[in-house]
DNA sequence: ATCCGTCTTGAGACCTGTTGCAATAACGGC
DNA sequence: GCCGTTATTGCAACAGGTCTCAAGACGGAT
C-alpha cells in the first residue's frame, strides 16, 4: 500500500502529468490544483485566486492565469465567458457542455447531448470543423423574455 | 428639394432615432456615426476610436463605447468577440452572420444562411430560444488544424 | 549534498472596456 | 435669444486579464 502514490488522486496525477512535460511541481500550482478539485459548477478566475490565496497566501494572479491555461492544455480545465465576458472555468470531465444565456433575465442553460450534437453536428459534417463545446457561450434571448420585450429588430 | 432631410442619408435617420428616444445628438456621436457609415467588415473599438478623433479630436473611449452600447440598443450596430475576447463591431444591416473562429490557425469564417438556421433552429423550437446570432462566435479546429493536431482529449 | 540549466514566479506596466461623478451642453419652452 | 432641465461628456479610478523581465526555485545530474 503506497497512499502517496494512489493513481486515483487527481492532485498526483496532474503532478505526473506536469513532470511528464518537462514542467515543475510548485506549491502555487499545487494550491491551485487543490481548489479545483474542491470546485463544482462554473466559477471565475477571481474566485479561483481568492480561494487558492486561502491555501497559499502568497498566490498573485498572474500565477493562477498561467496555471489555468496550462491546466487547460493539459485538458484538465476548461473556460467560457459570463455575459460581461469574463472567464468562467471549469474542471473536467465532469461535464463537457455548451452555455445558454438570456441577454435580458441572464438566466443560463447548459447545452448537452443531442441538442449539442444538433448545433455542432452540421458544422462538423459540412466544414469537418470540431466545435469547442466548453468554450461556446450562445447568447440571445430566452422564451419568457422574447415574448416580453417589444419587437426587437436586432438580434 | 431638402438635402438636409433627405430620408436616405443613414446620419440623419440616426439623428432622428436619438431624438425619438429623447437623446441628444451631439458632435461625438455624429462623429462616431460617420465613421460608422465608413467602415466595412469587422472593426475593434479601438479602431473605431482612432478614426473618431480624425473627426474629432477630443473623442474620448468612454464616449466611443457608451456611443456604441446606444447604437446596438438602436439595432444599428452588432458586436462580437475575436480570439482573444476583443469586441469586434459590424454596422447593421449589411450583414447577419455568425463567427466560426480556428483556435489554432486564427482563420474565422462566416455562418450565414441554412448553416445558420441549422444552429439556431433547434433552439427556437425546443426552447423558444431566440439567438443572437450577431454575437455568436463558434471556436474549435478546422478541418485542416484538426488533422494536424496530435489527438487532443480535450474539446 | 551541491550545481546548474531552465522553468516559474511576482511585480508592475499595459490593454480593453466599464463606472461614478462633477462639469457641460443639448434642446424644448418662453 | 435665454433658461432650466436633464442627457451627455470627460476624467479618473477600477476591473479582469496579459505580458515582460529580473529574481527565485525545481529537479536531473554528479
Ligand atoms: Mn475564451
Ligand atoms: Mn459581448
Ligand atoms: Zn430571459
Ligand atoms: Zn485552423
Amino acid at each position: 500500500m503506497k497512499p502517496t502514490t494512489d493513481k486515483a488522486d487527481p492532485i498526483a496525477r496532474a503532478r505526473d502529468a506536469f513532470r511528464a512535460r518537462g514542467m515543475r511541481w510548485t506549491p502555487q500550482r499545487r494550491a491551485i490544483l487543490e481548489v479545483l478539485v474542491g470546485a463544482s459548477g462554473h466559477v471565475t478566475g477571481v474566485e479561483l485566486i481568492e480561494r487558492a490565496r486561502l491555501r497559499d497566501s502568497e498566490t498573485t494572479p498572474s500565477t493562477v492565469y498561467r496555471t489555468l491555461d496550462v491546466l487547460e492544455e493539459l485538458g484538465l480545465v476548461s473556460h467560457s465567458h459570463g455575459h460581461d465576458g469574463r472567464e468562467e472555468f471549469h474542471v473536467w470531465p465532469v461535464s463537457r457542455h455548451g452555455h445558454l444565456a438570456c441577454e435580458a433575465c441572464r438566466a443560463t442553460w447548459e447545452i448537452e447531448g443531442d441538442e449539442a450534437l444538433a448545433i455542432t453536428g452540421s458544422l462538423t459534417r459540412k466544414r469537418g470543423f470540431v466545435v469547442n463545446l466548453s468554450h461556446l457561450t450562445i447568447s440571445g434571448l430566452c422564451s419568457e423574455c422574447n415574448g416580453r420585450t417589444g419587437a426587437n429588430p436586432g438580434l
